[in-house]
DNA sequence: CAAGATTAAACTGTCGACAATCGACGATTA
DNA sequence: TAATCGTCGATTGTCGACAGTTTAATCTTG
């Protein structure tokens, strides 16, 4: 996407980046919906499409798959992954699970600049709020949580996390539109890094389960309801564990 | 290629997965030490000695990279990942956050059945105990705390599990050894049991913590006693690869 | 007309081949 | 002598080709 600066500051070489594009594409071609959930994507197709051979396209489907949009059948091939009902409790479930420590963990690593940090960008959430832009509101939503994860400052937990938020930016994508008002999404970050800043941990989980279980039951209700339109498939739904109801601010 | 010729009691594997063999093989050679951390992977190299071509040794490598015993660089090749107290810190940190999690969940969903596994899993540590056979032991030990992932039913979670151990055995089998007395250890998960039959979340996450955090100091004193003799390189991690010695035939 | 068998089409798993790129080594120049 | 540049071998990124499977389509039968 946006090239590395070179040491000395040239606009540095383009995307020679064969597999990274391709996946981009296939990704793009995922939220979009012209590739819906379950169906399959072939890899001589797909290498016709792009003019490219089927080494690259088989790459950059591994690429998906280990961010969870593909789902690789030993010989059967890539499938666009399907978004049960229990894939996304399991997601949101681990989520919950790592941001409670990474706030806990942010708290005890903060510093000055990393506070103003998360409140420089509960204020870019509040701007972009007014745009009208769903895709850039969930961009900059994202963004504060990833701020809380670098600053935890253990890499594999932010890794872990980019990995879930590709998952959900799909999921987000196909249910086309999230927030209701995104300028209540933007003050409800505020009582969260009043936590954080507060260092009490019991509080920091407390706010993080309302916070990330109040997107949750959202996302899923939405799920539920889209599931017959859809490509998404309500599957074998397994239990529906739903966050140990946390206290709101 | 040539069937492996099953050199006495270890695992026939599906003769058809090549890509899950080639990854056992390389991954053994790791643990071994024959391919000490830092060195470089050679696809054309174990291909070659393996009379396979370089396809599905390039996705051998990728499953290991995902598993985190290999990092890819750019147009540079795969090398094993140098073991640093950081990364050590960091994977124990996350197991730390998930088995709380999946300790907890656990017991939420414990039923008689689950409940007797555990206890006979433990039961097996205690026989495993006497046999003075480090690597069975460790394995048994990851056995027991698997379980609890899987009684957790959040898949997620458990590949998760399953990813750290896989990195986590290399460490051990890089250390050498890890108990000092076995019996020990299999007591130490006794404790940890009760807590999740009480299903107390408070006692549960302090066992947790109690348990692998014990792990987690013993691995890294042992690795920085380590660090100098063996590949196992500390934070700087200045960068001499030493030539890729490949695998003895 | 439906269930099963058979054949053809489509794909994935592997392979061997090249060109582009990276790193090491040594010549060249201050 | 130390820093820089060019050359050469080693290794990865891609490609096109085949063989063995899996899936789809067609043909038999009861």
């Amino acid at each position: 996407m946006r090239p590395m600066s070179s040491p000395v500051g040239l606009p540095a070489l383009a995307d020679s980046d064969l597999v990274g594009q391709i996946a981009r594409i296939l990704m793009q071609a995922i939220v979009q919906g012209r590739l819906p959930p379950g169906s399959k994507v072939v890899e001589a197709g797909i290498a016709r499409e792009l003019g490219v051979s089927r080494a690259p396209v088989r790459e950059a489907a591994r690429l998906l798959e280990k961010q969870g949009l593909l789902v690789a059948s030993p010989r059967r091939g890539f499938f666009v992954r399907k978004l049960e009902i229990r894939n996304i409790d399991e997601i949101y479930d681990l989520r919950l699970c790592i941001e409670r420590h990474a706030g806990v963990l942010a708290a005890q690593r903060l510093t000055p600049q990393s506070r103003d940090a998360l409140r420089r960008q509960i204020d870019v959430l509040h701007r972009t709020a007014d745009l009208d832009d769903p895709a850039r509101q969930v961009e900059e939503d994202y963004r504060f949580h990833r701020l809380i994860f670098e600053i935890a400052d253990n890499r594999r937990l932010l890794r872990l996390f980019d990995d879930l938020a590709a998952e959900l930016r799909m999921v987000i994508g196909l249910i086309g539109r999230l927030y209701d008002d995104p300028h209540e999404i933007a003050r409800t970050h505020e009582p969260l890094l009043a936590a954080i800043e507060a260092g009490h941990p019991e509080r920091i989980t407390a706010h993080v389960d309302y916070h990330i279980g109040h997107a949750w039951r959202e996302v899923g209700k939405l799920v539920r309801e889209l599931t017959p339109s859809t490509g998404i498939a309500t599957e074998p739904q397994g239990g529906i564990l739903l966050p140990a109801n946390g206290v709101p601010a």
